[in-house]
DNA sequence: AACATAAATAATAAAGTTTGTCAATAAGAA
DNA sequence: TTCTTATTGACAAACTTTATTATTTATGTT
């Protein structure tokens, strides 16, 4: 029986994900993989995000005032959100909160898989452009 | 000169988004003051959501697979998203980690203003509902 | 109280984001 | 190679949010 087909469409599109650090949203990847791939559809980006990162393979990152981000690095890390240009960073210099998860789980009787964290602010050059 | 007008609108949107620990999204607002103002617009909700979100009065909440949702509680506390269900939760029996802002802070150059954390995973009714 | 100004609204169109439909294609088993 | 059906491309449709514009109305001024 049939499980999972290998396309190259859900190749290239798990290969742009994961190589780059840009956290595309779909119609970024849709961009990024119309060179190799002219006739791909949006559709199928959609699809084929959707089902990578209900295994795992990807991480979804909800963000506010942007459509969804894809991150093709599993390492537990941070990311940060510019108000101003929307520019998006990771950060790895601070340890995943496991811990945490547990200790919600306590309390709630929820059964935790992950928590996002997304820190909001002014990046360095957006600073810099606030003029007084 | 004028600045902001007080409107009735205005008005019974915040009152609405304070009034509920629902953590509702516009198009939810919308339906929860139709009773008491039946010819308010939806785009009146989105722009006075977004007006409040944006000088704080309200928190906005970005989750995945669901549209942005509104919070009147500013006290800090987190949330938890059943992936099963949409379930959507408060937790204030974790406070929050403002020295982690100042970290980010001191290792990036961005000027933190927050982060928002949001939990995912399984409630206690779709844990149940796991049959075997 | 009446008037003037412009901020805010209702109505609606349009843009932007995501999912669904379905005939055609193609991956993988036999 | 042939068969089965998961997946795709093309496109429609749904969903979410923002923009446009004539009208209304909150508020300062007379």
């Amino acid at each position: 029986m049939i499980k999972e087909r290998q396309t190259k469409q859900k190749a290239v599109i798990l290969s742009a994900v994961q190589g780059t650090k840009t956290h595309p949203t779909a119609e970024q990847v849709y961009e990024m993989i119309r060179d190799e791939m002219p006739n791909v559809s949006l559709g199928t980006v959609y699809r084929n995000l959707n089902r990578l990162a209900e295994i795992g393979t990807i991480r979804r990152i909800s963000v506010i005032n942007s459509p969804d981000k894809f991150d093709g690095d599993l390492t537990p890390h941070h990311h940060i959100s510019c108000t101003q240009c929307g520019k998006f960073c990771d950060f790895f210099d601070a340890e995943y909160n496991e811990s945490l998860d547990r200790f919600i789980e306590a309390k709630t009787s929820f059964r935790i898989a992950k928590h996002e964290t997304v820190f909001y602010g002014v990046c360095p050059e957006c600073k810099c452009n606030e003029l007084n």
